[in-house]
DNA sequence: ATGACGATTTACT
DNA sequence: GTAAATCGTCATA
């Protein structure tokens, strides 16, 4: 796996992390640890097996597109290593990280992750059945809304600092990013309608995790066929 | 004031 | 595969 067994304490990664090219973040990102405290003290956390990269007023899929601003979005101004937290569809919550600086409102979004600690607190959280086709643990934090229920991650978090909060941060639990060779690419999901940029291969993932949201389509070697 | 629309998930045919 | 759930936000009036 990814992560030697008996979790050691590891290092809490550092606002400069957050603060380079969006895209070199959302791959550097794959297979770091994501860790939330709850207000109990209860420890949960996961490794980060699928991101996606938002660039901001040019990128017609992000939340800042055509320097929109609001008060739903002002976290994406703010500096890097905040937290971004939005509710969709009457009922989802969803996670990002800003990136680069307060000129470029940028983000990752956090799409999966691999539970590695408090899989049974983390159940609490997610209010479904159990799932047939999918072990519960890779049906716990496959998908972005997934995985805020599981860390109990709603707007009370928005704006969180992670750099230096201590309800909710990452852990470096490696020091260079994946190698390209284990990270799929892919377009995002649920943009159809942001025209080209909804062909981009801004979507990250670890290769052969099962616990993606979604499987990456089979990249095409030659344009024709 | 009103209406359309989600960076989704779940259950079900 | 399709549809329902459910409401904050934003554009238009």
């Amino acid at each position: 796996m990814l992560l030697p067994e008996p979790t050691l304490p590891l290092p809490r990664l550092p606002r400069s992390f957050c603060q380079r090219d969006t895209v070199t973040v959302a791959r550097a990102l794959l297979g770091q640890v994501l860790v939330r405290r709850l207000p109990d003290g209860t420890r949960l956390a996961g490794l980060i097996v699928e991101t996606e990269a938002y660039l901001g007023p040019e990128d017609r899929a992000a939340h800042t597109y055509n320097h929109h601003r609001s008060e739903r979005n002002e976290s994406m101004w703010q500096q890097a290593a905040t937290c971004y937290v939005y509710f969709t569809y009457g009922m989802h919550h969803c996670m990002n990280i800003v990136t680069r600086d307060e000129q470029h409102p940028q983000a990752v979004l956090v799409r999966a992750l691999q539970p590695v600690e408090n899989h049974e607190a983390m159940r609490l959280g997610r209010q479904t059945k159990r799932s047939k086709t999918r072990s519960p643990d890779t049906a716990l934090c496959s998908g972005p809304a997934k995985l805020c229920q599981a860390l109990a991650i709603t707007r009370e978090l928005d704006r969180t600092d992670l750099a230096t909060s201590d309800a909710l941060w990452l852990e470096q639990a490696r020091g260079r990013a994946l190698p390209r060779s284990r990270i799929a690419v892919g377009p995002r999901i649920g943009i159809a309608r942001s025209g080209d940029w909804a062909d981009q291969p801004l979507r990250f993932g670890v290769k052969d995790s099962p616990h993606l949201s979604k499987p990456f389509p089979a990249r095409r070697r030659f344009t024709n066929l």
